[in-house]
RNA sequence: GAUCUCGUAGCUCAGCUGGUAGAGCAAUACACUUUUAAUGUAUGGGUCCUGGGUUCGAGUCCCAGCGGGAUCACCA
């Protein structure tokens, strides 16, 4: 297949060739030992301290003689000084002034072995003794510049550009790369916490028969050796509640879910959701413990409990308010919802503007009321307590009230992050609560939930009261680390597949008796397909061709007439 | 799924009421042995997303498609 290279690559693969004519393999197979980082060659400085590092030749600056660039690592970049004398201590000078200068590029990973020194400017650097090749780079990264002051110019933002190729994001944008380590600090931050506490960390099924524990719709496969259909699991929740009944005390864990719905900046349709179940607990012991886990979170991961997220300031550090449901729609709205009737909430969410069906139920309009006026307006972390019994069908009912339940939601920044009960433990509840679903599902709702028989067969076995927690773990990270999308937070957020063209055949073109010297020219000269050439007049083509010859100065023997005639065929 | 908007050099972007494409960086060549957004001089580089249409003439106007982004709907 022949591709279409940029001049940039042309230049590279022929540094290539000539590396390798030179005995340099631009792809050596041999470990390169490193003693240091580009970060310890700064923080432990010591003048003279020989150190070798390996890395991608950034931002190459050559002033003759001698040059500088940065080698950039996994943990940062260090200044390296190359000069002909140091490098070359020999007569033959042509190590620095053939390779280093005209054969490295932009991205290329070397291998750097030298004294730590501080330049006239004052920065840290590596006076180069040796250098290897470890591996040429053939495209051209973006390349992106910063000044003193930190401003960064010809930045890489294109962002289809940046999530289809995060590799080349990842080496361009420094702030990338903190994002998603602070990632992984925030998801080992939790897992020391639950860890601590004796909580053991499970896998449930993510193939699931019936896709249980939240109301989406599924991603559908099919088991073949089986030939029934499967689904991907759209929570774990039931999974983890059957671990409770075997007899764990705690149970965590971090459960990649598929929901087959919109995307947007804040859905993706595999998503990561940390879920927790503890025995003999409440709502109440459930909302300490996940106020105090997230506060561990922020000290742990971010060093501070204070946390700026666009102009607004989040602070994790005071006590969370709590406000129950209730509460929260009267004071947004004025109007309280204690013991209406559907009828009167139906009408008074049409009144305030909600767009209103048949088919909500109670809890359902509860829920749009909230969102609409209420939800937004909590910016400081806040747990909304005591939802409708009929938004809940999974939950255990009120102490105090039977048409709430033990339920809470953490709101950040006016979105939920996370959602924990008091956990339904009564197995004839549980099954009329599904029933309930089931005929919101006829009345036309699509998210009501499946049945799971056999989750409720696990209930009537006997299950210990339990409080459970969910949190989305991309949402927290987008909270946690000042982003607005969640995009930024996944390393490959789902796309459209990318076409690629798979490009002209040369194979085809030899098989029509084109010599093979001659069968790129004939595709660069604009006869791309076997197809568009045939369509052509031979005439047109003979003097196509032998015109691209001249042009481009080709050695190889003209096209005769009969030749192309001898190729339409 | 709906609406709006964008697609020009490897990257970031100009390109007015239609007249056959520009800049900076990157690349190539030369100069320069402590530079740092290195600098100076010179050179090369484009299917203006694709396909139609209007026009003497389309990067520019119109239509359709493809791909992004934003907003909305659904959802976590």
């Amino acid at each position: 297949m022949i591709q279409n290279l940029s001049p940039e690559e042309i230049v590279r693969r022929e540094a290539l060739e000539k590396l390798r004519a030179k005995g340099i393999e631009p792809f050596p197979a041999a470990e390169f030992k490193v003693t240091a980082t580009s970060q310890e060659c700064i923080d432990q400085y010591e003048e003279g301290r020989e150190v070798r590092l390996a890395g991608r030749l950034m931002n190459m600056r050559d002033m003759g003689k001698a040059s500088f660039a940065h080698l950039q690592d996994a943990t940062g970049r260090v200044q390296i000084y190359i000069n002909v004398d140091s490098i070359c201590p020999s007569e033959d000078k042509s190590f620095y002034k053939e390779v280093v200068k005209h054969l490295l590029h932009f991205g290329d990973f070397i291998g750097v072995e030298g004294k730590l020194f501080t330049t006239k400017m004052g920065e840290i650097s590596v006076h180069v003794a040796q250098l290897t090749v470890l591996a040429k780079s053939l495209k051209p990264l973006p390349v992106v510049k910063k000044d003193e002051a930190g401003n960064i110019y010809d930045a890489f933002t294109d962002p289809e550009l940046r999530y289809r190729m995060r590799y080349v994001d990842l080496v361009v944008n420094d702030k990338v790369k903190e994002t998603f380590i602070k990632r992984t600090r925030i998801v080992n931050a939790m897992r020391e916490f639950f860890n601590e506490r004796g909580y053991l960390e499970v896998d449930t099924p993510v193939l699931q028969a019936i896709p249980g524990g939240a109301s989406a719709r599924p991603f559908v496969t099919h088991h073949n050796a089986l030939d029934v259909p499967m689904y991907l699991r759209i929570a774990n929740e039931l999974y983890l509640k059957r671990l409770i009944v075997g007899g764990f005390d705690g149970v965590y864990e971090f459960s990649r879910n598929f929901r087959n719905e919109g995307m947007d900046r804040t859905h993706n349709p595999e998503f990561t959701v940390m879920e927790i179940y503890v025995a003999y607990k409440d709502y109440h012991w459930m909302m300490d413990f996940t106020e105090a886990m997230l506060r561990h979170v922020c000290e742990k991961a971010l060093q501070t409990t204070v946390v700026q997220f666009g102009e607004k300031t989040i602070d994790f550090g005071k006590p969370f308010a709590r406000v129950s449901m209730t509460e929260a729609i009267q004071r947004y709205t004025g109007f309280d919802i204690t013991g209406k009737s559907e009828q009167e909430l139906f009408a008074f969410a049409q009144s305030i503007g909600i767009e209103v069906n048949a088919t909500m139920g109670k809890g359902k309009l509860i829920d749009e009321i909230f969102g609409a006026k209420c939800e937004g307006q909590f910016v400081q972390p806040t747990f909304i307590t005591d939802y409708p019994v009929e938004m809940s069908p999974l939950c255990k009912r009120h102490r105090d009230n039977p048409e709430l339940t033990e339920r809470f939601e953490l709101m950040i920044n006016g979105k939920e992050v996370a959602n924990a009960y008091s956990e339904l433990n009564d197995p004839i509840d549980q099954r009329a609560r599904f029933e309930e679903q089931l005929s919101l599902q006829e009345r036309g709702d699509d998210e009501a939930m499946f049945i799971d028989q056999d989750f409720l067969r696990a209930m009537e076995y006997g299950m210990p009261p339990t409080s459970g927690m969910g949190i989305g773990v991309d949402r927290l990270v987008m909270f946690l680390t000042n982003n607005e999308t969640i995009q930024e937070v996944l390393f490959f957020p789902q796309m459209r597949p990318e076409k690629f063209e798979s490009g002209p055949n040369p194979k085809e073109f030899e098989a029509l008796g084109i010599p093979v010297e001659w069968v790129e020219h004939v595709i660069k000269a604009g006869y791309d397909s076997v197809e568009k050439l045939k369509a052509a007049k031979p005439t047109a083509v003979h003097q196509t061709l032998n015109g691209y010859r001249k042009k481009n100065k080709l050695e190889i023997p003209a096209v005769q007439l009969e030749e192309v005639n001898g190729w339409m065929l």
